[in-house]
DNA sequence: GCACTGCGGCTAATGGCATTAGCCTGTTGG
DNA sequence: CCAACAGGCTAATGCCATTAGCCGCAGTGC
């Protein structure tokens, strides 16, 4: 191969270098060139338009945040896998504020965003395999935690609750919500 | 007053058509000089930005919304007005789901978005008034609700539930699971 | 060792958008 | 009637995405 400095993937982690220091509305090819060191047209020979890195910076984010809830869940089940797999979640958004908002809002209608999205559903799915749902039940259970957990989180990472004190209190209030309208497992 | 084809209000009602036809990305002032049918040098002698102009807008939403909600609770309380408030505003979102992602996302921290923050807020805090609550315990009950709504709603209008099928029962679980988490009134 | 090919970088040019500067006109208060 | 100004316009600047076309260097086949 020859002498690349830059690659698709390595594109993209520039890309999330300039997410993270700088916020989503700032990802501009310009930017990112800067950042990488290079002229912006550049980097069409990696990436397709700036609408294409936007949702490889998308999945590239699912991707991450699924690895990190499933390590969450892994070896739990029930309650304790519900409530620990939300900790997770309000976790990697805290520390990744940016990148949660660079996460596309309907990733299962995109083929290019489909798989990601759907590896993150089954994080989801398998939080709630112990209560023993059947189909329906299942799909409104994962409906509610995805509502919840992205709602807190969506807002605190934005900063649109007035005061930081007692969000931890409030976040385990959630939880507790959540897990009382679940059946028994 | 001279002849004003045009004023500031009018500017931010062409801003919302806009942001109906054509999604809020698209909100430019390039967009919203060719729909009032003006050069878009011209919009500046009534908004001093694109910024300001997105904030104008969500300040008369933030409005809207909270003047629709406050129809939705008024002579109800407790659980009726918790349900009808969520009802009320997953409808407004449904309606206007362009409009709602118009709305800044933390009105309080900036002065020109704080006194239509507060009116929204005010809203909330009202629907749980019956409930007898703690300075804390109140601060906590609403942003339980203001997160599952908007988890809901927002998750709702960007398309980002799989299918549509049985959201409604979804919903109305949610609130059912709040309101279930509430001490009797 | 050497010409060949294509990857990966570059510069130049185009077009959209925000924003600023400065001009022009019709309305209006005196 | 006149002066002032609100409110519109054109021209110009600068940033960004995107496209076209050029160029050098790494490795390949000889």
């Amino acid at each position: 191969m020859p002498r690349a400095r830059l690659s698709t993937a390595g594109v993209v982690e520039v890309a999330l270098a300039v997410i993270d220091e700088q916020g989503l509305e700032q990802l501009t090819l310009a930017a990112v060139a800067a950042h990488a060191g290079v002229a912006t047209p550049s980097l069409y020979k990696h990436v397709a338009s700036l609408a294409q890195l936007r949702n490889l910076v998308g999945v590239r984010v699912m991707e991450d945040m699924a690895e990190q809830l499933t390590l969450a869940v892994v070896g739990r089940s029930g309650d304790d896998a519900v409530a620990s797999l939300m900790r997770a979640s309000r976790a990697y958004v805290v520390r990744h504020p940016t990148r949660y908002a660079a996460m596309p809002a309907d990733p299962l209608h995109d083929p290019a965003t489909q798989a990601a999205g759907y590896k993150l559903l089954q994080v989801f799915l398998g939080a709630l395999r112990a209560y023993r749902l059947d189909d329906a039940a299942t799909i409104h259970a994962t409906r509610c935690l995805r509502a919840i957990t992205h709602g807190f989180t969506s807002i605190e990472a934005a900063g649109g609750f007035g005061l930081p004190e007692g969000l931890d209190d409030t976040y385990e209030q959630l939880i507790q919500m959540f897990i009382a309208s679940l059946p028994r497992p």
